[in-house]
DNA sequence: ATATTTGCTTACTAACTAGTAAGTAAGTAT
DNA sequence: ATACTTACTTACTAGTTAGTAAGCAAATAT
């Protein structure tokens, strides 16, 4: 038998995180990771205790893309609050070309009481900092007039970050080219009125 | 034993309902419903075959309540569009409400992969039913000069079902406020310009 | 060389799941 | 009065679930 240095805990990790976008954390079960590996069920309990640690692994590790990804946005080289939105809207993106996956907060938003103290808080923590981030993002670009929106700049950030989560969801049900055109709208609601074409099809 | 004319098989649907918006489609189990209405578990089969057949049922009970929605604002006395988007709007706030609930799409979306053929194509046909009755609300609203936006009606009526959608989970997480404001601002953005107060804050 | 740790497997359990078959009391139709 | 239907209950099953305890081979540390 070869024993590699594990990279089991790093998979069970990705495919619980795929599974858990997927179809949700109460409709996959350790076997469907411990299959899918060619390992068995107590491999999983051997990296992951509980059923709830590996959900508090799935977060953080969505935690840390996410300051990885606001990091490398920060230090372009001029700030550029195009590219930082951009960038924010990929992670959606890539969710939807992934298999339709849905977003982190979409999936556990749903399972939301279903889910340990613990996890709502983190779940809770995490959504808090992704809203001041991009709260931050559009005062900076309004402020530069690279945006132009009405109202609180924290409301527009909810309005937003709910219409991915939500688009994400029902373009499952509808169709991809949904969410395309979404992700274009919200785009050009954003730019500055002189800068607009198509205001009325 | 006393035989009541049967309420039990509503009160299954309705509970059903509930927990299919609290907890999601595969965390509730026919024993959490049997014994919260001091019934057995067989008797809930006796109503509804299987799980399936009580989701179906669901959805369709959820259809008939937005028919009946829509057929009431339709018949108003003079065609008011706020008046029939804020019906629409209403359906969302009564779900939170109503023990924070989310919305069928918001948790079948998340779920859809779990779920039958049947119950996806129930769902797809509905959500398109719903999109093209808010769809035809906005235009009718542009061109009555009720409403003000930029862009193709569809493709707002998707984004404002989406932020709602996506809304009552965000604010499962973050708070009930949130999702007012976001309602709050929805409605701002769609008054024409000159209607506007507090462009800027 | 020996001891310890790592990364599993084997083998199991207790609880829960949707679903079923057979029975039964009350209500309804004839 | 009798037959049939409705709305359940009792009693059960087969499959799935997360989780555990003990064992074991390979890698690593001493």
């Amino acid at each position: 038998m070869i024993k590699k240095p594990g990279n089991t805990k790093q998979k069970i990790l990705q495919l619980g995180e795929k599974l858990l976008k997927e179809k949700g954390i109460n409709a996959f079960s350790y076997h469907d990771i411990s299959s899918a590996l060619g390992v068995k069920n107590a491999a999983i309990h051997y990296h992951y205790g509980s059923k709830e640690d590996l959900l508090l692994a799935i977060i953080e590790d969505s935690r840390m893309r996410f300051g990885r990804m606001a990091k490398r946005v920060a230090t372009t080289d001029q700030a550029n609050v195009w590219h930082g939105l951009e960038a924010f809207i990929d992670i959606y993106i890539s969710n939807i070309e992934n298999n339709r996956q849905i977003c982190l907060f979409g999936s556990l938003g749903s399972d939301f009481f279903t889910i340990s103290h613990r996890g709502q808080e983190d779940l809770k923590k995490f959504s808090e900092r992704i809203l001041t981030w991009l709260g931050e993002i559009l005062t900076e670009g309004r402020n530069l007039g690279e945006f132009e929106f009405d109202g609180n700049a924290g409301t527009r950030a909810f309005m937003i970050c709910s219409m991915l989560t939500g688009g994400l969801q029902l373009s499952r049900i509808s169709g991809k080219k949904d969410f395309y055109d979404l992700v274009d709208q919200i785009k050009s609601d954003l730019k500055p009125n002189s800068e607009k074409t198509n205001k009325e099809i």
